[in-house]
DNA sequence: GTGCTTGCAAATCGTTTGCAATAGC
DNA sequence: GCTATTGCAAACGATTTGCAAGCAC
């Protein structure tokens, strides 16, 4: 999206569009890897030398909260966000730590479950962990120990 | 599960069957509330008054590893535990915490999506995150904010 | 006695908090 | 000027690490 498309999402949210705001919006709708805040502060930061990294969570957990983003916690190390808010799944690899995008099974949302009772879903995250096909071959040596 | 069945469990994994380690899996196998490492090492500390926490922590990785628990990581707090190993999904309330047990639609792993490619799956986990029925009476006007 | 296991203390590091400085209407 | 926003520095807290002591075969 482009500066002036961020400028119109933010406002659309009732969120005022600082310098900062448009800078992290756009970063993350701008790189759909998975950044993490080290990540998205560590970019911006050369551009904007007064950027605090506690700017960079602020705004983040505002756009979350907004429902602008999802925060992805599949990495017990730190989280990572994703600007593309329709419902999919990731895949972590274990090794390299990288996450890719998949398709979520449609079937996801029917839960006609007894247990849920009148608790409220407001948000779904599928998360699969394993090897990606890179570190399969790379790591196949140590992997086949296990 | 029995002391002795514990054990039998631990070994049938090559595990050695340390009083700490049986001590631990016991508690997790018993306390299906998906308990933390904190939560753990307060119950099992007073009888056990040398245990350390990191011998919680070098456990619960071990039973990890080795598939007799799961990691649950829906709270970026901290991580739970949980000896239910058979696929199930969890729900976590945004307000007070609490975790509870959904099953798992069936179809979770029918992922026959190029992008999968030849990354292995090894775990699924499936979080919602929304707000339980009792803080939906309690926190209704906070809510309604929203 | 050798190797695995445990446990203390310290370090690490992602995240949060308190509060003062700043900007925008 | 008043309120919201930013940003620095410090605090926090879950987890990890280094290493020495203990245990088991």
């Amino acid at each position: 999206m482009s500066t002036i498309e961020i400028i119109q999402q933010l406002k659309k949210n009732d969120i005022k569009p600082s310098l900062q705001r448009v800078s992290v919006l756009k970063y993350v709708d701008n790189h759909r890897n998975h950044p993490t805040v080290d990540e998205i502060y560590n970019e911006l930061s050369p551009n904007m030398p007064t950027l605090s990294k506690t700017t960079v969570y602020n705004v983040l957990k505002l756009l979350y909260d907004k429902h602008l983003i999802q925060m992805i916690t599949i990495d017990n190390k730190q989280v990572h966000f994703d600007a593309d808010i329709k419902h999919h799944a990731h895949f972590i690899c274990k090794y390299c730590g990288k996450i890719i995008d998949l398709d979520i099974p449609e079937c996801i949302n029917n839960i006609n479950n007894e247990l849920l009772n009148k608790n409220q879903i407001q948000e779904t995250q599928v998360y699969y962990k394993g090897i990606c096909k890179d570190c399969l071959i790379k790591h196949s040596a140590k992997i086949e120990k296990n």
